[in-house]
DNA sequence: GGCTACTGTCATCGT
DNA sequence: CTACGATGACAGTAG
């Protein structure tokens, strides 16, 4: 550690760091109460400024007095600058700073006392004489007068401090009334007195759609519990639908049928009407708008009536199902309420939570998607996860060994199949899920892949795989497209023989891994849609290659024929017997392979390069403007250089004087400087001549 | 339907 | 001459 202690400048009591900054050293202020700063290296290499009173610094330092000002990071130009140029007050002995006011970090540092040298008298002396000019008198740093000034400041922030703490004892009383809400951060009054019965008040409703968290967190709410919330006073905020979701996905309401059925018509109406102001007016119109225009614009107006909307799916935390019975109720109830109401169906999934949510895949996803089959379902499901019965898949899988520990729910989100907005969505959708979760595709009964497995569309040949890549649908009917790659993708695998076991495994970790990736919360489609997408394209390619392969029986998988060093690859391909279509086939396989590789490297590069040219022309922009700013700095210094020697030129040449002591004229002679400094007053018409040699 | 981003593929060049 | 990587150009797909 080093100890220094540099006389820097006084400054008012009131500059702040920056303003002393700007200032700089050396200057003075206007006010009293000035103080010396002293700059001191702390223990934790940075700059602590204190403030000494001046007067004791004639004779020692009280150091109980000394008070850090603040503290400059050491790497600031104004501490290089402390440390660099001013000289130091030698100290014959340090004393640790250990002053009650002083900061936490500043415990430690060692202010040195000075022990002026006649140098650091007369400068202090100097300081002195200033601060007198400046109309400062030395009471002004007298010890005792500035304690006491410390003593009164002490008494007013005591003062202040029982004031703030009063407040805070009347605001803790006050919320003690009040409870909150931790989703708007809103303190809600907590009435005690519940409500005789479930009101189909819309705007009460509504406010107990704020409850959301309170609900969510509660694996099983009671009824009472929840009338109570729901008599809650909220501020009306209805801004999406996750509040239906969360105020739907209590068990306790999904129970009572007549809650639900008064809601509909009544409440959306109402809801719109008892909007306390104009913001959630709209809000609220807008959110029934889309609602409605999902159903509208997919032309699937009837059949909502009977479909039920998942597209809300997307409620991460989720209590447990304490009641089957009552989500099998609720969802009765629901099937017989109007659009609007119809979409908030989706929450009672949040009931079923995770444990529902790794069975969701085995619903059936007919297009119907018929409310009722879709409760047979759920009911089955429940009951099985309940009576812990394993789920098989067609191969006799154990389907609990397949679903991944925690199917989060957004994966769900993911799975458009729910959404009901239209067939091809709903199809579409329900890859999400049969892609990472691949029971969802082999359910019993139901199985899509099963059934398109077994009615031998899986046939190869090079013509039909072009006929596949140009339009799919047309070898694997009307399949959702991603299902297609599943399908492919497991049904491959599992036919394939000559795969091995390892690069299955590790092809299907690749394809489930992004459902484990996907983000918790609710409403991120963005990113997992990304992987899904660039996903489905990978299967795809794969896919098609790994088919063109098989058409061919060429016995590696895509991965070996790419993946293989040359000597390895020759070694390999000289072990088998090929056709001139095989080998052709495997060249392209690896060239395409390779140069997929090297695109993507490629593009890498580009981007990276891309991103370095932009930094470095941030940064030469910089460095021009400095130029730019450093230039006009030597242009003005230039100038008042001319200046300067104008000025000089003048003064010498007026105080010249010939002969006759008369001043040389300006018209005749003028001043002309050699190369070896000599300074000759030469007439113009010789300058001339001059100037010629 | 046009735009955009992403990706795979092909052709070509240089090593 | 061949293999391979790099890269521009193009096409297909999906949002």
């Amino acid at each position: 550690m080093e100890d220094q202690a540099l006389p820097l400048l006084q400054v008012p009591h009131s500059w702040d760091q920056k303003e002393l900054q700007d200032r700089g050293r050396g200057q003075r202020g206007r006010h009293h109460s000035f103080l010396a700063l002293y700059p001191v290296r702390c223990r934790q290499a940075r700059w602590a400024w204190f403030r000494v009173p001046i007067g004791p610094l004639t004779d020692t330092i009280e150091l109980c007095s000394c008070r850090p000002e603040f503290a400059v990071s050491q790497r600031s130009g104004r501490s290089r600058e402390a440390s660099s140029g001013t000289r130091t007050l030698h100290s014959a002995h340090t004393a640790r700073h250990t002053h009650p006011g002083s900061r936490a970090n500043m415990t430690d540092i060692v202010l040195p006392l000075a022990q002026p040298t006649q140098q650091d008298m007369d400068l202090i002396d100097i300081l002195w004489k200033q601060d007198i000019d400046l109309g400062v008198g030395r009471e002004v740093f007298d010890y005792q007068q500035r304690q006491k000034e410390y003593e009164l400041e002490k008494q007013k922030k005591l003062e202040k401090e029982r004031l703030e703490q009063l407040q805070k004892e009347q605001e803790k009383a006050l919320y003690t009334h009040l409870q909150l809400d931790e989703e708007t951060g809103e303190f809600i009054p907590i009435q005690q007195a519940p409500p005789a019965e479930i009101t189909s008040d819309p705007q009460t409703l509504t406010r107990s759609l704020q409850t959301k968290d309170c609900l969510g967190s509660e694996t099983a709410l009671s009824s009472e519990d929840f009338l109570k919330l729901l008599t809650d006073a909220f501020p009306f905020v209805v801004e999406n639908e996750e509040y239906q979701s969360s105020w739907l996905s209590d068990p306790a309401l999904g129970g009572n049928q007549n809650f639900l059925y008064s809601g509909p018509n009544t409440e959306t109406g109402g809801l719109q009407s008892t909007a306390s102001n104009g913001d959630h007016d709209q809000e609220m119109d807008q959110a029934w708008e889309e609602l409605l225009s999902i159903t509208e614009l997919k032309g699937l107006n009837h059949e909502m009536n009977n479909m039920v909307d998942l597209s809300m799916y997307q409620t991460p935390e989720c209590p447990a199902v304490t009641d089957p019975a009552d989500n099998y109720n609720f969802l009765n109830s629901m099937s017989a309420m109007e659009k609007p109401v119809g979409h908030t169906v989706s929450p009672f999934l949040d009931d079923l939570g995770g444990s529902f949510a790794s069975s969701i895949p085995a619903v059936n996803t007919n297009t119907s998607f018929h409310v009722d089959s879709f409760c047979d379902n759920l009911l089955t499901l429940i009951d099985t996860k309940l009576t812990n019965v394993p789920l098989e898949d067609s191969s006799g899988q154990c389907l609990n060994e397949i679903l991944p520990d925690t199917v989060d729910i957004t994966d769900l989100s993911q799975c458009k199949a729910f959404n009901g907005s239209s067939t091809q969505e709903f199809n579409d959708s329900d890859s999400g899920i049969s892609i990472h979760t691949s029971p969802c595709g082999t359910s019993p009964g139901q199985s899509l892949t099963s059934s398109v497995y077994d009615d031998g569309q899986y046939g190869y040949s090079d013509s039909e795989m072009d006929d596949t890549d140009s339009s799919p649908e047309a070898v694997q009917h009307d399949l959702p497209e991603k299902y297609k790659y599943t399908i492919s993708e497991e049904s491959f695998f599992s036919l394939s023989p000559f795969i091995p076991q390892e690069m299955v495994s590790f092809e299907m970790d690749e394809l489930n891994s992004p459902a484990s990736d996907l983000p918790a919360s609710p409403g991120h489609a963005t990113t997992p849609f990304t992987k899904d997408k660039s996903l489905s394209r990978l299967e795809a390619r794969f896919t098609r290659d790994e088919q063109r392969a098989k058409a061919l029986n060429i016995p590696f998988s895509v991965d070996t024929i790419v993946n293989l060093p040359v000597d390895d690859f020759n070694a390999m391909m000289s072990k088998h017997e090929f056709s001139e279509a095989q080998l052709a086939l495997i060249r392209d396989i690896r060239r395409r392979g390779k140069n997929k590789v090297a695109a993507q490297n490629c593009r890498k590069r580009k981007m990276e390069n891309i991103v370095e040219l932009e930094t470095d022309l941030d940064q030469l922009k910089n460095e021009k403007d400095k130029l730019l700013a450093e230039k006009g700095e030597f242009n003005t210094s230039l100038l008042q250089l001319k200046k300067q020697i104008g000025t000089l030129y003048m003064e010498v040449f007026s105080k010249l004087r010939d002969e006759d002591g008369k001043p040389y004229s300006s018209n005749e002679y003028s001043l002309q400087q050699t190369k070896d400094g000599n300074v000759f007053l030469v007439p113009k018409a010789k300058k001339l001549e001059i100037k010629k040699e």
